[in-house]
DNA sequence: GATGAATGAGCTTTCATTCAT
DNA sequence: GATGAATGAAAGCTCATTCAT
């Protein structure tokens, strides 16, 4: 299925390496892959046509096959866009205070994942919203694909961060740990990837320039006293 | 042109007003909202396409359109039939304590939920996760049907449930409120909408008989703590 | 495709031979026959659905089915409704003045006809234009049936005033008679076939009684004209 | 939701805009209307399917869709690829004698709208058919689209040949004009909406070869007897 | 690299009809 | 006679994808 001799759709499409500078979003792979996360985001992965895709960006309807190889190509490489830079954000914040204090505290390791995000969020108006929905997807019987990819690509990189976060909340048994974290990923996925609603319910006639750092700063204090919560006695 | 009135698709499928036993699940209709309701859950509503349904639910393909008039009318139908429960369920269980208590605490308020969630989940397997879903789904902009339907039919109701969750956070400003509410309720709708998929992670071994009373129990503490939690300073 | 052991659709539903009096218009078949006839000349018969026609008529949706065996058995009993009393109405005004008077002369002949049509139109509103529409119908190649229908039925019956109108216009050739004829013909069913619209197009205040006496007083003069006029030379 | 700007269904198919020779029949989209113009003449518009037409002009059933948007949308085409040269032959014959002649005279319009159906009909053998079936067709009240589709787009092209017809009628009264301008365009209309079936019967044995010409030549003095008959008096 | 045209598979929906009662 | 439920076939349309240029 994937044997066809055409161009390699590697995923080094022109979006260097490091993403520092250098916003070249004006060739045809970065307007298809700015619309495409907006419509996802909006609208999710399915209900997105590509015919929206390209009319949004303006580029012809072959244009996504041919950069991407297909809808699911795009996906991934949407979700490549998003993932890189945030797992990049984490390590980078791990390991700068990693030196000298021995482990990280809870707090520290929220501040971690929220620089991340926010660094994530820096990148286009739509990246943190589309990452989220992806996570969510992930999580579907039916979507082993993207569950494979994401674990894949990301696995190793991810459980690091999981480790510290283990370590923070020994107090748990094994169970209640994996419960918390998906309560409060809940939280995070839910209210990142529906935040453009949520802002204009929460601020209907502001304009709507997202500042997440603001919802994260709200978040984070719930976070953290979800996890540390007294455990009901079993 | 279009106003011709088909078969009523009465809401009043046989589904008997109270369902307390009675699992007539062999009629067609409820045979077509049960395994819409196992697709949705798993699948999501648009990847779900009306022929897995009709073919699990071994119905002819027009029968969906025979008794619900279209795939929306279908999910409406399935959205009903949770939510209905649910918010009889809320308010009996308000109303039980509203006799001689003044103002139910959170824990009381949460313990109420719990168990309406607990009664929807009863009705059917997937019931609660694609009333997570559904509820999901609504917070995308493209999905205003959806959002009107909701509020049209069950607005009132579940504003006074959240009025009475108000009181309980009086320390909380109404934006602090509004963004913890949707913090909280992305834990629900996340880890509840893929329950089927965290329980089968937590124990990939047992039978998979999910035990939402369980799950509730631990995510209760959670939540009360979240929400409770002391505020950034702004 | 014919041979099933049903009710037997006898061509006699209660419309008794001579339509005198008892205008027993309540019963389920009479009120499939009129809704029937409103919608097929409003709409086209491939236009109008079962539903529409039951909907209207208020009765069940096999109700048609029952009574008249097939959409097409319907069609065929409302042509048979118009097309049996016109024939009767043209014979007798032919047979009237057939004893003393020689032959009749063309006015003669178009005033028998309208009082023929005049006498349909009385049956009911649609009557008249739907039996026009049928006739419009009937010379599209893929309506055989409807033609041998009408031919089988009515051929003959018919075949008798075209003989007297022949006899009329004897100075005309062959060809020339068959066109013109056909030309004539056309104004005919494209008046009375879109008489509703017409009418509703000329008076657009009026209420809508349609008048076809008044119709066929302006149409004959144009006919017989028509009918009359010096030929091209060939 | 739905106002994607697909492919835009340009009007300018390779339709050269002077329809001289150059009968590039073989390319996708002009296969496609000279299928629908022969099925629809020959059946009707709702009873021919899209499958029939993709069929018959060994195209891929989504090319309609892809060419023309909608069945809806290919019958206006049709329309508009008949109905354009129609206009364009009208005016460009009253603009011929408009120069000397102070007004024309009935035979002189008729003569011009005679070269006009003629040159339609010249374009393919079923131009003209389904031209007056699609003018048949708009007097239905559930037809309000394709009135508004043909007003729109011709409304004032056929007004200014109309209000030429009237001046030579100015002995009818308004009305009366009325009535007899449907009464000549029924003849027009059925005739030449049928005109393969008459010619069928008139010869049955003849090569099929329609000539217009000939039947407009006997229908013109009977149109123009019939516009100019005596009234009745009322 | 890029694009207009084309396509196979599959979508939801509609239809006339049938069946069990 | 009459009816609610059910159904097979087919309708118009959409989708991601491919191909020739």
């Amino acid at each position: 299925m994937d044997e066809l001799p055409r161009p390699k759709w590697r995923k080094t499409n022109n979006m260097s390496a490091d993403n520092t500078f250098m916003n070249s979003t004006s060739d045809t792979s970065s307007r298809i892959v700015q619309a495409a996360e907006k419509l996802f985001a909006e609208q999710g992965f399915k209900e997105t046509t590509m015919r929206q895709i390209t009319t949004l960006a303006d580029v012809n309807l072959a244009a996504v096959n041919y950069h991407f190889g297909s809808k699911k190509g795009l996906i991934h490489s949407v979700a490549a866009q998003s993932l890189t830079p945030l797992c990049n954000a984490i390590e980078e914040g791990l390991s700068k205070l990693g030196v000298n204090s021995p482990a990280p505290g809870l707090p520290e390791l929220m501040h971690i994942l929220a620089v991340a995000l926010v660094r994530v969020h820096h990148r286009t108006d739509y990246s943190l919203s589309v990452l989220m929905r992806l996570l969510d997807q992930a999580y579907r019987p039916a979507q082993q694909d993207l569950q494979q990819f994401i674990r894949e690509q990301y696995g190793k990189r991810i459980a690091v961060f999981l480790h510290y976060l283990r370590k923070n909340t020994s107090a748990l048994s094994e169970r209640e740990f994996f419960w918390r974290l998906h309560f409060l990923m809940g939280s995070v996925i839910f209210t990142l990837s529906n935040m453009h609603a949520l802002v204009a319910l929460d601020q209907p006639d502001a304009v709507e320039e997202i500042e997440v750092e603001a919802i994260l700063q709200r978040m984070i204090p719930v976070i953290c006293a979800g996890m540390q919560a007294p455990g009901q006695e079993h």
